[in-house]
DNA sequence: ACAATTTTGATAGTAATGCTATTATATTTA
DNA sequence: TAAATATAATAGCATTACTATCAAAATTGT
Protein backbone atom coordinates (compact mmCIF):
# COMPACT_ATOMS: atom_id res chain seq x y z
CA UNK A 1 0.00 0.00 0.00
CA UNK A 2 2.77 2.43 -0.62
CA UNK A 3 3.32 4.84 -3.71
CA UNK A 4 4.58 2.57 -6.05
CA UNK A 5 0.89 1.25 -7.31
CA UNK A 6 0.21 4.20 -9.57
CA UNK A 7 -1.58 2.79 -11.90
CA UNK A 8 -4.53 2.03 -9.91
CA UNK A 9 -7.77 2.98 -10.39
CA UNK A 10 -10.91 2.44 -8.55
CA UNK A 11 -13.64 1.20 -10.74
CA UNK A 12 -17.08 3.42 -10.55
CA UNK A 13 -19.95 2.48 -12.14
CA UNK A 14 -20.02 4.31 -15.58
CA UNK A 15 -23.81 5.84 -15.43
CA UNK A 16 -23.09 7.91 -12.62
CA UNK A 17 -20.99 10.57 -14.58
CA UNK A 18 -21.23 11.57 -18.31
CA UNK A 19 -17.72 12.24 -18.39
CA UNK A 20 -15.44 10.12 -16.30
CA UNK A 21 -14.02 12.77 -13.17
CA UNK A 22 -10.51 11.29 -13.43
CA UNK A 23 -9.93 11.54 -17.16
CA UNK A 24 -8.66 14.98 -17.30
CA UNK A 25 -7.64 17.84 -14.57
CA UNK A 26 -10.92 19.50 -14.32
CA UNK A 27 -12.25 16.07 -13.31
CA UNK A 28 -10.14 15.90 -10.80
CA UNK A 29 -10.62 19.67 -9.37
CA UNK A 30 -14.64 18.70 -9.57
CA UNK A 31 -14.23 15.87 -7.48
CA UNK A 32 -11.71 17.39 -4.81
CA UNK A 33 -13.58 20.67 -4.45
CA UNK A 34 -16.42 18.80 -3.81
CA UNK A 35 -15.14 17.21 -1.22
CA UNK A 36 -13.88 20.02 0.58
CA UNK A 37 -17.10 21.60 -0.03
CA UNK A 38 -19.78 19.97 0.72
CA UNK A 39 -17.85 18.87 3.88
CA UNK A 40 -17.94 22.44 5.06
CA UNK A 41 -21.05 23.97 4.22
CA UNK A 42 -23.44 20.45 3.55
CA UNK A 43 -24.96 19.37 0.81
CA UNK A 44 -28.10 21.05 0.85
CA UNK A 45 -25.99 24.22 0.42
CA UNK A 46 -23.84 22.74 -1.93
CA UNK A 47 -24.74 23.70 -5.48
CA UNK A 48 -22.57 23.74 -8.63
CA UNK A 49 -22.22 27.36 -8.74
CA UNK A 50 -20.29 27.58 -5.86
CA UNK A 51 -18.10 24.44 -6.74
CA UNK A 52 -17.26 26.15 -9.89
CA UNK A 53 -15.94 29.70 -8.42
CA UNK A 54 -14.52 27.40 -5.54
CA UNK A 55 -12.49 25.66 -8.58
CA UNK A 56 -12.17 28.78 -10.85
CA UNK A 57 -14.27 27.13 -13.72
CA UNK A 58 -17.80 27.45 -14.67
CA UNK A 59 -21.15 25.85 -13.60
CA UNK A 60 -21.45 24.65 -17.46
CA UNK A 61 -18.38 22.91 -17.59
CA UNK A 62 -19.32 21.00 -14.31
CA UNK A 63 -21.99 20.17 -15.89
CA UNK A 64 -20.74 18.30 -18.38
CA UNK A 65 -18.92 15.62 -15.89
CA UNK A 66 -22.55 15.25 -13.79
CA UNK A 67 -25.82 15.96 -14.65
CA UNK A 68 -26.66 16.68 -11.03
CA UNK A 69 -25.32 17.13 -7.71
CA UNK A 70 -27.01 14.06 -6.99
CA UNK A 71 -24.94 12.30 -9.24
CA UNK A 72 -22.19 14.02 -8.01
CA UNK A 73 -22.57 12.61 -4.43
CA UNK A 74 -23.36 8.80 -5.64
CA UNK A 75 -19.58 9.53 -7.21
CA UNK A 76 -18.58 10.11 -4.09
CA UNK A 77 -20.09 7.33 -2.20
CA UNK A 78 -19.25 4.69 -4.64
CA UNK A 79 -15.88 5.71 -5.00
CA UNK A 80 -15.63 5.75 -0.81
CA UNK A 81 -16.78 2.35 -1.30
CA UNK A 82 -15.22 1.01 -3.88
CA UNK A 83 -12.02 1.86 -1.89
CA UNK A 84 -12.77 0.47 0.90
CA UNK A 85 -13.44 -3.00 -0.54
CA UNK A 86 -9.83 -2.55 -2.15
CA UNK A 87 -8.43 -1.71 1.24
CA UNK A 88 -10.64 -4.45 2.93
CA UNK A 89 -9.13 -7.27 -0.11
CA UNK A 90 -5.95 -5.89 0.94
CA UNK A 91 -6.23 -6.44 4.85
CA UNK A 92 -7.42 -10.14 4.77
CA UNK A 93 -5.43 -11.48 1.76
CA UNK A 94 -3.43 -14.12 3.24
CA UNK A 95 -5.07 -14.16 6.78
CA UNK A 96 -6.12 -18.06 7.59
CA UNK A 97 -8.54 -17.44 10.75
CA UNK A 98 -11.79 -15.97 9.28
CA UNK A 99 -12.56 -14.94 12.54
CA UNK A 100 -9.12 -12.28 12.83
CA UNK A 101 -9.99 -11.69 8.74
CA UNK A 102 -13.46 -10.40 9.80
CA UNK A 103 -12.33 -7.87 12.63
CA UNK A 104 -9.60 -6.20 10.05
CA UNK A 105 -12.68 -6.42 7.94
CA UNK A 106 -14.67 -4.53 9.74
CA UNK A 107 -11.67 -2.44 10.77
CA UNK A 108 -11.69 -0.94 7.25
CA UNK A 109 -15.25 -1.00 6.78
CA UNK A 110 -16.21 1.39 9.38
CA UNK A 111 -14.04 3.81 10.06
CA UNK A 112 -10.89 6.10 8.19
CA UNK A 113 -8.15 6.61 10.10
CA UNK A 114 -5.83 7.07 7.76
CA UNK A 115 -4.85 8.42 4.26
CA UNK A 116 -4.42 6.63 0.97
CA UNK A 117 -1.53 8.71 -1.11
CA UNK A 118 -2.64 6.48 -4.52
CA UNK A 119 -5.47 9.06 -4.88
CA UNK A 120 -3.96 12.52 -4.31
CA UNK A 121 -6.55 14.26 -5.49
CA UNK A 122 -8.91 12.54 -2.80
CA UNK A 123 -8.45 13.07 0.82
CA UNK A 124 -10.27 9.97 2.06
CA UNK A 125 -9.92 11.27 5.88
CA UNK A 126 -12.59 13.90 4.77
CA UNK A 127 -14.38 12.00 2.27
CA UNK A 128 -15.11 9.48 5.31
CA UNK A 129 -16.56 12.33 7.43
CA UNK A 130 -18.71 13.49 4.53
CA UNK A 131 -19.72 9.81 3.75
CA UNK A 132 -20.88 9.84 7.50
CA UNK A 133 -23.29 13.00 7.11
CA UNK A 134 -24.53 12.81 3.39
CA UNK A 135 -24.02 9.59 2.61
CA UNK A 136 -27.77 8.55 3.46
CA UNK A 137 -28.87 11.01 0.76
CA UNK A 138 -27.59 9.05 -1.69
CA UNK A 139 -30.50 6.48 -1.48
CA UNK A 140 -32.73 7.82 0.35
CA UNK A 141 -34.75 9.30 -2.45
CA UNK A 142 -37.61 8.33 -4.65
CA UNK A 143 -35.47 7.44 -7.87
CA UNK A 144 -33.54 4.83 -5.97
CA UNK A 145 -34.96 1.86 -7.54
CA UNK A 146 -33.73 3.56 -11.05
CA UNK A 147 -30.39 4.50 -9.73
CA UNK A 148 -29.80 0.78 -7.99
CA UNK A 149 -31.25 -0.72 -11.22
CA UNK A 150 -28.27 1.10 -13.33
CA UNK A 151 -26.05 -0.68 -10.93
CA UNK A 152 -24.47 2.27 -8.91
CA UNK A 153 -24.73 1.16 -5.59
CA UNK A 154 -23.25 -2.11 -6.32
CA UNK A 155 -20.20 -1.26 -4.46
CA UNK A 156 -21.59 -1.01 -1.46
CA UNK A 157 -23.48 -4.24 -1.89
CA UNK A 158 -20.37 -5.91 -2.79
CA UNK A 159 -18.77 -4.50 0.20
CA UNK A 160 -21.83 -5.87 2.39
CA UNK A 161 -22.10 -9.11 0.88
CA UNK A 162 -17.93 -10.09 1.25
CA UNK A 163 -17.97 -9.42 4.93
CA UNK A 164 -21.29 -11.53 4.84
CA UNK A 165 -19.47 -14.21 3.43
CA UNK A 166 -17.11 -14.08 5.85
CA UNK A 167 -20.01 -14.41 8.97
CA UNK A 168 -20.74 -17.40 6.96
CA UNK A 169 -17.86 -19.29 6.74
CA UNK A 170 -17.35 -18.36 10.88
CA UNK A 171 -20.68 -19.51 11.24
CA UNK A 172 -23.06 -21.03 7.89
CA UNK A 173 -25.98 -21.26 10.24
CA UNK A 174 -26.50 -17.29 11.04
CA UNK A 175 -29.46 -16.30 8.97
CA UNK A 176 -28.90 -13.04 8.19
CA UNK A 177 -25.87 -11.97 7.34
CA UNK A 178 -26.28 -9.19 5.06
CA UNK A 179 -28.20 -7.20 7.67
CA UNK A 180 -25.97 -7.49 10.48
CA UNK A 181 -23.28 -6.32 8.24
CA UNK A 182 -25.18 -3.25 7.02
CA UNK A 183 -26.71 -2.68 10.29
CA UNK A 184 -23.19 -2.40 12.03
CA UNK A 185 -21.94 -0.18 8.79
CA UNK A 186 -24.96 2.16 8.93
CA UNK A 187 -24.60 2.17 12.55
CA UNK A 188 -20.99 3.33 12.83
CA UNK A 189 -21.66 6.24 10.76
CA UNK A 190 -24.59 6.93 12.60
CA UNK A 191 -22.64 6.85 15.61
CA UNK A 192 -19.97 9.04 14.76
CA UNK A 193 -22.28 11.71 13.95
CA UNK A 194 -24.29 11.16 17.13
CA UNK A 195 -21.00 11.25 19.43
CA UNK A 196 -20.41 14.56 17.83
CA UNK A 197 -23.79 15.96 17.44
CA UNK A 198 -26.26 14.40 19.72
CA UNK A 199 -24.51 12.74 22.10
CA UNK A 200 -27.37 11.38 24.49
CA UNK A 201 -28.17 8.63 21.23
CA UNK A 202 -24.96 6.92 22.06
CA UNK A 203 -22.42 6.43 24.92
CA UNK A 204 -19.12 6.98 23.20
CA UNK A 205 -17.38 10.68 23.56
CA UNK A 206 -16.41 12.39 20.24
CA UNK A 207 -13.05 11.91 19.68
CA UNK A 208 -12.43 9.15 21.40
CA UNK A 209 -12.45 5.77 20.05
CA UNK A 210 -14.83 2.80 20.73
CA UNK A 211 -17.03 2.60 17.99
CA UNK A 212 -15.76 0.18 16.30
CA UNK A 213 -14.56 -1.90 18.93
CA UNK A 214 -18.74 -2.00 19.98
CA UNK A 215 -19.53 -2.82 16.49
CA UNK A 216 -16.83 -5.66 16.54
CA UNK A 217 -17.60 -7.13 19.65
CA UNK A 218 -21.28 -7.35 18.60
CA UNK A 219 -21.01 -9.10 15.01
CA UNK A 220 -19.16 -11.50 17.28
CA UNK A 221 -21.34 -12.24 20.10
CA UNK A 222 -24.18 -12.47 17.64
CA UNK A 223 -22.93 -14.78 15.58
CA UNK A 224 -21.47 -17.40 17.96
CA UNK A 225 -24.67 -16.95 20.33
CA UNK A 226 -26.08 -19.04 17.26
CA UNK A 227 -23.41 -21.26 16.32
CA UNK B 1 -56.07 3.14 23.87
CA UNK B 2 -59.53 3.73 22.40
CA UNK B 3 -60.89 6.71 21.24
CA UNK B 4 -62.70 8.35 24.31
CA UNK B 5 -59.43 9.98 24.93
CA UNK B 6 -60.28 13.10 22.66
CA UNK B 7 -58.81 15.49 24.81
CA UNK B 8 -55.18 14.12 24.60
CA UNK B 9 -52.80 16.34 22.48
CA UNK B 10 -49.18 15.21 22.24
CA UNK B 11 -46.71 18.01 23.01
CA UNK B 12 -44.21 18.84 20.27
CA UNK B 13 -41.59 21.59 20.96
CA UNK B 14 -42.80 24.63 20.32
CA UNK B 15 -39.46 26.14 18.56
CA UNK B 16 -40.46 23.73 15.67
CA UNK B 17 -43.24 25.71 14.01
CA UNK B 18 -44.29 29.79 14.17
CA UNK B 19 -48.12 28.83 14.85
CA UNK B 20 -49.57 25.49 16.23
CA UNK B 21 -50.82 23.44 13.58
CA UNK B 22 -52.84 21.74 15.81
CA UNK B 23 -54.69 25.06 16.77
CA UNK B 24 -56.64 25.27 13.58
CA UNK B 25 -58.46 23.59 10.62
CA UNK B 26 -55.74 25.05 8.43
CA UNK B 27 -52.98 23.69 10.17
CA UNK B 28 -54.55 20.07 10.34
CA UNK B 29 -54.78 20.22 6.56
CA UNK B 30 -50.85 21.34 6.14
CA UNK B 31 -50.13 18.18 8.47
CA UNK B 32 -52.51 15.71 6.69
CA UNK B 33 -51.07 17.12 3.28
CA UNK B 34 -47.85 17.28 4.21
CA UNK B 35 -47.53 13.97 4.93
CA UNK B 36 -49.42 12.92 1.77
CA UNK B 37 -47.82 14.68 -0.05
CA UNK B 38 -44.17 13.75 1.29
CA UNK B 39 -45.18 10.40 1.07
CA UNK B 40 -45.86 10.32 -2.82
CA UNK B 41 -43.05 12.76 -4.14
CA UNK B 42 -40.92 12.52 -1.16
CA UNK B 43 -38.97 15.64 0.30
CA UNK B 44 -36.22 16.87 -1.82
CA UNK B 45 -39.50 17.01 -4.19
CA UNK B 46 -41.85 18.68 -2.42
CA UNK B 47 -42.68 22.26 -1.82
CA UNK B 48 -44.86 24.66 0.05
CA UNK B 49 -46.50 25.61 -3.43
CA UNK B 50 -47.22 21.85 -4.35
CA UNK B 51 -48.61 21.39 -0.60
CA UNK B 52 -50.80 24.36 -0.73
CA UNK B 53 -52.75 23.26 -3.93
CA UNK B 54 -52.82 19.84 -2.47
CA UNK B 55 -54.78 21.06 0.52
CA UNK B 56 -56.70 24.26 -1.39
CA UNK B 57 -54.77 26.86 0.56
CA UNK B 58 -51.70 29.07 -0.38
CA UNK B 59 -48.05 29.20 0.41
CA UNK B 60 -48.04 32.47 2.57
CA UNK B 61 -50.16 30.86 4.91
CA UNK B 62 -48.60 27.55 5.32
CA UNK B 63 -45.48 29.78 6.06
CA UNK B 64 -47.19 31.28 8.85
CA UNK B 65 -47.09 28.26 10.56
CA UNK B 66 -43.30 26.81 9.55
CA UNK B 67 -40.53 28.98 8.20
CA UNK B 68 -39.30 26.39 5.94
CA UNK B 69 -40.24 22.32 5.07
CA UNK B 70 -37.50 21.24 7.02
CA UNK B 71 -38.98 22.74 9.88
CA UNK B 72 -42.43 20.88 9.11
CA UNK B 73 -40.29 17.32 8.53
CA UNK B 74 -38.74 18.08 11.97
CA UNK B 75 -42.62 18.64 13.08
CA UNK B 76 -43.49 15.75 11.91
CA UNK B 77 -40.64 13.40 12.87
CA UNK B 78 -40.94 14.92 16.56
CA UNK B 79 -44.38 13.84 16.41
CA UNK B 80 -43.94 10.70 15.84
CA UNK B 81 -41.31 10.12 18.03
CA UNK B 82 -43.56 11.62 21.17
CA UNK B 83 -46.33 9.35 19.77
CA UNK B 84 -44.05 6.13 19.61
CA UNK B 85 -43.32 6.93 23.16
CA UNK B 86 -46.78 7.55 24.92
CA UNK B 87 -47.87 4.37 22.75
CA UNK B 88 -44.45 2.62 24.61
CA UNK B 89 -45.32 4.11 27.70
CA UNK B 90 -49.25 2.74 27.63
CA UNK B 91 -47.52 -1.06 26.34
CA UNK B 92 -45.25 -1.28 28.96
CA UNK B 93 -47.22 -0.26 32.19
CA UNK B 94 -47.95 -2.41 34.87
CA UNK B 95 -45.70 -4.54 33.26
CA UNK B 96 -43.47 -6.62 35.43
CA UNK B 97 -40.73 -8.36 33.90
CA UNK B 98 -38.51 -5.99 32.87
CA UNK B 99 -37.40 -8.29 29.76
CA UNK B 100 -41.40 -8.45 28.83
CA UNK B 101 -41.53 -4.54 29.12
CA UNK B 102 -38.13 -4.78 26.93
CA UNK B 103 -39.69 -7.22 24.11
CA UNK B 104 -43.43 -4.38 24.39
CA UNK B 105 -41.18 -1.66 24.25
CA UNK B 106 -39.40 -2.56 21.18
CA UNK B 107 -42.36 -3.60 19.94
CA UNK B 108 -43.87 -0.23 19.13
CA UNK B 109 -40.64 1.90 18.47
CA UNK B 110 -39.68 -0.28 15.75
CA UNK B 111 -42.19 -0.92 13.60
CA UNK B 112 -46.00 0.71 13.20
CA UNK B 113 -48.76 -1.95 12.39
CA UNK B 114 -51.70 -0.06 13.90
CA UNK B 115 -53.22 3.45 13.21
CA UNK B 116 -54.64 5.73 16.56
CA UNK B 117 -58.03 6.59 16.15
CA UNK B 118 -57.41 9.65 18.15
CA UNK B 119 -55.38 11.59 16.54
CA UNK B 120 -57.60 11.75 12.68
CA UNK B 121 -55.85 14.00 10.68
CA UNK B 122 -52.80 11.49 11.13
CA UNK B 123 -52.02 8.02 9.38
CA UNK B 124 -49.61 6.90 11.43
CA UNK B 125 -48.73 4.27 9.07
CA UNK B 126 -48.13 6.56 6.28
CA UNK B 127 -45.77 8.48 8.80
CA UNK B 128 -44.37 5.91 9.57
CA UNK B 129 -43.14 4.97 6.60
CA UNK B 130 -41.97 8.56 5.83
CA UNK B 131 -40.17 8.64 9.43
CA UNK B 132 -38.33 5.15 7.32
CA UNK B 133 -37.65 7.11 4.09
CA UNK B 134 -37.09 10.98 5.43
CA UNK B 135 -36.31 11.42 9.56
CA UNK B 136 -32.66 10.73 8.74
CA UNK B 137 -32.76 14.27 6.95
CA UNK B 138 -34.09 15.58 9.81
CA UNK B 139 -30.76 15.46 11.57
CA UNK B 140 -28.11 14.89 9.14
CA UNK B 141 -27.41 18.66 8.43
CA UNK B 142 -25.26 21.54 8.88
CA UNK B 143 -27.61 23.33 11.75
CA UNK B 144 -28.12 20.15 13.65
CA UNK B 145 -26.40 21.81 16.59
CA UNK B 146 -28.15 24.49 16.30
CA UNK B 147 -31.39 22.68 16.26
CA UNK B 148 -30.11 20.68 19.04
CA UNK B 149 -29.93 23.67 21.12
CA UNK B 150 -33.50 24.23 20.44
CA UNK B 151 -34.20 21.02 22.41
CA UNK B 152 -36.37 20.05 18.99
CA UNK B 153 -34.65 16.30 19.50
CA UNK B 154 -35.97 16.10 22.80
CA UNK B 155 -38.59 13.27 22.05
CA UNK B 156 -35.98 10.75 20.15
CA UNK B 157 -33.87 10.90 22.60
CA UNK B 158 -36.14 10.69 25.34
CA UNK B 159 -37.42 7.58 23.73
CA UNK B 160 -34.42 6.12 23.52
CA UNK B 161 -33.15 6.82 27.20
CA UNK B 162 -36.46 5.31 28.17
CA UNK B 163 -35.81 2.14 26.25
CA UNK B 164 -32.08 2.50 27.68
CA UNK B 165 -33.33 1.90 31.11
CA UNK B 166 -35.06 -0.99 30.97
CA UNK B 167 -31.75 -2.54 29.59
CA UNK B 168 -30.05 -1.51 32.78
CA UNK B 169 -32.71 -3.04 34.60
CA UNK B 170 -32.18 -6.56 33.14
CA UNK B 171 -28.15 -5.76 33.55
CA UNK B 172 -26.94 -3.11 35.19
CA UNK B 173 -23.36 -3.37 34.02
CA UNK B 174 -24.46 -3.44 30.01
CA UNK B 175 -21.92 -0.68 28.90
CA UNK B 176 -23.78 0.61 25.81
CA UNK B 177 -27.26 0.89 25.89
CA UNK B 178 -27.81 4.28 24.32
CA UNK B 179 -25.28 3.21 21.51
CA UNK B 180 -27.76 -0.24 20.91
CA UNK B 181 -31.21 1.28 21.56
CA UNK B 182 -29.91 4.04 18.82
CA UNK B 183 -28.84 1.19 16.68
CA UNK B 184 -31.60 -0.99 16.27
CA UNK B 185 -34.27 1.85 15.85
CA UNK B 186 -32.26 3.28 13.17
CA UNK B 187 -31.09 0.02 11.65
CA UNK B 188 -34.91 -1.13 12.22
CA UNK B 189 -36.02 1.48 9.81
CA UNK B 190 -33.22 1.74 7.02
CA UNK B 191 -33.88 -2.48 6.86
CA UNK B 192 -37.40 -1.95 6.39
CA UNK B 193 -36.29 1.01 3.53
CA UNK B 194 -33.51 -1.76 2.02
CA UNK B 195 -35.94 -4.87 2.42
CA UNK B 196 -38.03 -2.30 -0.04
CA UNK B 197 -35.40 -1.29 -2.61
CA UNK B 198 -32.13 -2.47 -1.68
CA UNK B 199 -32.49 -5.79 -0.87
CA UNK B 200 -28.60 -7.35 -1.17
CA UNK B 201 -28.51 -5.14 1.92
CA UNK B 202 -30.58 -7.33 4.01
CA UNK B 203 -32.08 -10.86 4.29
CA UNK B 204 -35.50 -10.13 4.64
CA UNK B 205 -38.63 -9.96 1.69
CA UNK B 206 -40.16 -6.65 1.69
CA UNK B 207 -43.58 -7.63 2.79
CA UNK B 208 -42.84 -10.38 5.55
CA UNK B 209 -41.81 -9.29 8.73
CA UNK B 210 -39.32 -10.84 10.84
CA UNK B 211 -37.19 -7.19 11.21
CA UNK B 212 -38.41 -6.29 14.75
CA UNK B 213 -38.22 -9.86 15.96
CA UNK B 214 -34.53 -9.97 14.45
CA UNK B 215 -33.36 -6.60 16.60
CA UNK B 216 -35.46 -8.05 19.71
CA UNK B 217 -33.45 -10.89 19.40
CA UNK B 218 -30.47 -9.51 18.90
CA UNK B 219 -30.80 -6.83 22.13
CA UNK B 220 -31.35 -9.61 24.29
CA UNK B 221 -28.65 -11.65 22.98
CA UNK B 222 -26.38 -8.85 23.66
CA UNK B 223 -26.96 -7.45 26.95
CA UNK B 224 -27.27 -11.37 28.21
CA UNK B 225 -23.75 -11.84 26.83
CA UNK B 226 -21.96 -9.70 29.48
CA UNK B 227 -24.27 -10.45 32.63
C1' DA C 1 4.00 21.70 -37.41
C1' DC C 2 -0.64 22.14 -38.50
C1' DA C 3 -5.36 20.94 -39.14
C1' DA C 4 -9.08 18.64 -36.88
C1' DT C 5 -11.23 17.56 -32.85
C1' DT C 6 -12.31 17.90 -28.21
C1' DT C 7 -12.49 20.40 -23.95
C1' DT C 8 -13.19 24.41 -21.40
C1' DG C 9 -14.69 29.19 -20.44
C1' DA C 10 -17.84 33.05 -20.87
C1' DT C 11 -22.17 34.49 -21.10
C1' DA C 12 -27.09 34.27 -21.38
C1' DG C 13 -31.42 32.54 -20.47
C1' DT C 14 -35.50 29.85 -18.42
C1' DA C 15 -38.48 27.52 -15.22
C1' DA C 16 -38.85 26.34 -10.56
C1' DT C 17 -37.81 27.17 -5.69
C1' DG C 18 -37.67 29.54 -1.35
C1' DC C 19 -38.98 32.98 0.44
C1' DT C 20 -41.35 38.14 1.82
C1' DA C 21 -44.74 41.82 1.32
C1' DT C 22 -49.31 43.84 0.63
C1' DT C 23 -53.92 44.11 0.58
C1' DA C 24 -58.54 42.23 0.72
C1' DT C 25 -61.75 39.11 2.62
C1' DA C 26 -63.36 35.92 5.89
C1' DT C 27 -63.83 34.29 10.56
C1' DT C 28 -63.56 34.46 15.44
C1' DT C 29 -63.92 36.90 19.84
C1' DA C 30 -64.94 40.59 23.03
C1' DT D 1 -71.42 44.91 16.21
C1' DA D 2 -66.79 46.36 16.37
C1' DA D 3 -62.23 44.84 16.80
C1' DA D 4 -58.93 41.53 16.23
C1' DT D 5 -57.15 37.76 13.96
C1' DA D 6 -56.60 34.30 10.31
C1' DT D 7 -56.64 33.25 5.62
C1' DA D 8 -56.64 34.01 0.57
C1' DA D 9 -55.00 36.28 -3.52
C1' DT D 10 -51.54 38.22 -5.78
C1' DA D 11 -47.07 40.02 -6.71
C1' DG D 12 -42.31 40.09 -6.53
C1' DC D 13 -37.36 38.95 -5.85
C1' DA D 14 -33.03 36.34 -5.23
C1' DT D 15 -31.34 31.85 -5.81
C1' DT D 16 -31.26 27.26 -7.78
C1' DA D 17 -31.06 23.84 -11.26
C1' DC D 18 -30.40 23.47 -15.22
C1' DT D 19 -29.68 24.22 -21.00
C1' DA D 20 -27.86 26.62 -25.03
C1' DT D 21 -24.50 29.08 -27.72
C1' DC D 22 -20.22 30.43 -29.16
C1' DA D 23 -15.41 31.50 -28.77
C1' DA D 24 -10.90 30.32 -26.92
C1' DA D 25 -7.72 26.91 -25.49
C1' DA D 26 -5.80 22.51 -25.34
C1' DT D 27 -5.15 18.05 -27.21
C1' DT D 28 -4.65 14.74 -30.90
C1' DG D 29 -3.64 12.59 -35.35
C1' DT D 30 -0.79 12.75 -39.30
Amino acid sequence: MDGLYANLRLQVNENIYLKNPESSDLGQRIISGSIELISEIGFERFTFRKLAAAISSTEASIYRYFESKHKLLLYLTAWYWAWVQYRMLFATANVESAEDRLKRALDVALEVKEVDIQFPHIDEQKLYRLVVAESSKAYLNKQVDEINDQGVYTSYKDLVELISKIILEINPNYKYPHMLVSTVIEGSNHQHFFAQHLPRLTDVVCGESGITEYYQEMVLTLIKAEL
